[in-house]
DNA sequence: ATAGTTATTGTTATAATATAACATTGTGTA
DNA sequence: TACACAATGTTATATTATAACAATAACTAT
């Protein structure tokens, strides 16, 4: 039996594997039209194919979007099967940003209840700061 | 002595006032060109002039950016001197925007410390789930 | 195999968000 | 009064993101 191109297991299409490669070997957060400049040489030509390409990795959480900087990184944990609990560090200098693990953090923020003992699905949390270069 | 008309206790420019006034009076989270709608009536007619008033306010703590969706609050917290340590809770169908304020929460993440035992000057963290009217 | 279904791609145009640059006026301070 | 700085006004432009439509590729279930 033939082995599907593209099974169930989230492997990548060609447009997503070529905009992930570049978004895992960038050292900092890219931003879409940064990654539509690099990929054009592949033949990916249109803002579209780009958006489209960063919503279905996000989806699966192979990136995840720096909200407060439009930019997308790899994730930095490999168990971020989902991006429904994700945490960052930011220096407010070079830019760097790093994904936090941090099993104490998720657990307080995963089982944190607001005042009407609301729980809630997702979060996302950006810490800012110096990174230890910039200090 | 006449009574300054705009002073160090971050008294709001005519600008700054118009557009607080604004945001202070929306129920839910409001985008800077709906601002920009809404206060064309007062003579404020350019992004710019928007941009700049949101920036302002942000800064002093007046108003928050809710970053996931490029809009903006007014302060719930009447303590927020500075954006510089700020939790939201996020409705994902209606859309309604509640500022957190949990002594337990700040002082955990403002307390936190990263694998490197790094601690950050400033956070912001989005939680999103579905409100009491739209479970 | 094959029809039906869904995911992905390609393409053009346009919407929505945000800033640059420059000139001018208002305000607080000394 | 003079200086410094904050705020304003204005035009143009940069950046980020989506709409709409057409075509192809891949998966699902007979
Ligand atoms: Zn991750
Ligand atoms: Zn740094
Ligand atoms: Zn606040
Ligand atoms: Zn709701």
């Amino acid at each position: 039996m033939r082995i599907s191109k593209m099974n169930k297991m989230h492997n990548l299409s060609k447009n997503q594997q070529i905009i992930f490669d570049l978004i895992h070997k960038s050292p900092e957060p890219i931003k879409a039209y940064a990654i539509l400049f690099n990929v054009q040489k592949k033949g990916i030509k249109a803002p579209l194919q780009v958006y489209r390409a960063l919503d279905k990795l996000v989806e699966i959480g192979k990136i995840h979007k720096i909200e407060s900087r439009n930019a997308f990184i790899a994730c930095q944990n490999s168990s971020c099967q989902v991006s429904k609990a994700t945490a960052f560090s930011i220096c407010e200098i070079c830019e760097k940003v790093t994904e936090i693990s941090s099993a104490s953090l998720s657990k307080y923020l995963t089982n944190f209840k607001d005042k009407d003992g609301m729980k809630y699905s997702k979060y996302n949390l950006e810490f800012f700061g110096l990174c230890k270069k910039c200090r």
